[in-house]
DNA sequence: TGACATTGATTAGACATCTAACTTATTATC
DNA sequence: GATAATAAGTTAGATGTCTAATCAATGTCA
């Protein structure tokens, strides 16, 4: 039984974080963290959510999700304002200044994959990812599954 | 060119961040986080190390390591005391009680292994770990790398 | 030897994150 | 329809983490 993989996708994970940092800061965000990024992406996506549509897309607490997104309002990022059909919610929609920063935004999840699958052909890229997609359910589904030939 | 790897490598980590924390604190050790799992794991192996080693094994700045070698000692689990060859350096040791956390540390790593790994073979394990030892180097040195087959 | 740089560690201040408790609005139940 | 349960969101307080600045001890070198 090896033991390395916890370690390597630990290390992984801080490089990648840090990575996209710096690019955010690089394409003048400083102060961006990648879950901001996560809020962006799914505004990017369907135009508007709620506080607790955003905090299940990006797996943080509502309590996070109201400071991540105070955050990007104060930004000039995006608005909340009430829902006319329910009065609890709020919906998150990006400015015309959020919308700006859709191409950036491409073009740094491109790069991010071009960055992580260097060296990767294909099929290697297959495997590894069915074998991270069987470790991850390992940790999410208490029993063991099929194995891996 | 594929792109989920990162967001299950993110995914992983938080889970398996997760399942330590829970673990430990089953241990009877509620509070302690993987980061002073690191610090302790360190002891385990050579009985005594500075803040600075410290900080490099856990992969955590100085400061953070200041932080969390204050709350061991204050749980009784570790001692700091000056070192009498160079008055900067301050020496961690493990008190009786944090030794005494061994096995229950070395019983909770060989359960990760052996969650993470389930339904692994041995070869699948070992593709696992090459991989990800690529995707890091992807992360750490600029240029690309050895293509997988 | 003495000025300067380097190194180990801490302090200060900031931020993302969490849990627990709370407020308000909607839904369900009797 | 009134009361209880549920749901959305925020506030409060704590923690791990970082960077920048600082302090104290050691090393370097003219």
């Amino acid at each position: 039984m090896q033991r390395n993989a916890i370690m390597l996708i630990s290390r992984i994970h801080e490089a990648a974080a840090k990575w996209i940092s710096d690019e955010l800061a690089a394409a003048g965000l400083e102060g961006v963290a990648p879950s901001h990024g996560d809020v962006l992406a799914l505004l990017f996506r369907q135009k508007e959510a709620t506080m607790h549509e955003l905090a299940a897309f990006a797996r943080r607490t509502k309590p996070t999700m109201t400071v991540l997104v105070g955050k990007l309002e104060k930004m000039g990022l995006v608005t909340r304002t009430q829902s006319p059909l329910d009065a609890r919610c709020q919906i998150v929609r990006l400015t015309p200044e959020g919308e700006r920063l859709r191409p950036a935004f491409d073009a740094i999840s491109r790069r991010l994959a071009s960055r992580a699958y260097a060296g990767f052909s294909p099929p290697a890229a297959r495997r590894l990812e069915a074998a991270l997609a069987q470790m991850l359910s390992n940790f999410e589904n208490p029993q063991p599954e099929r194995t891996q030939p």
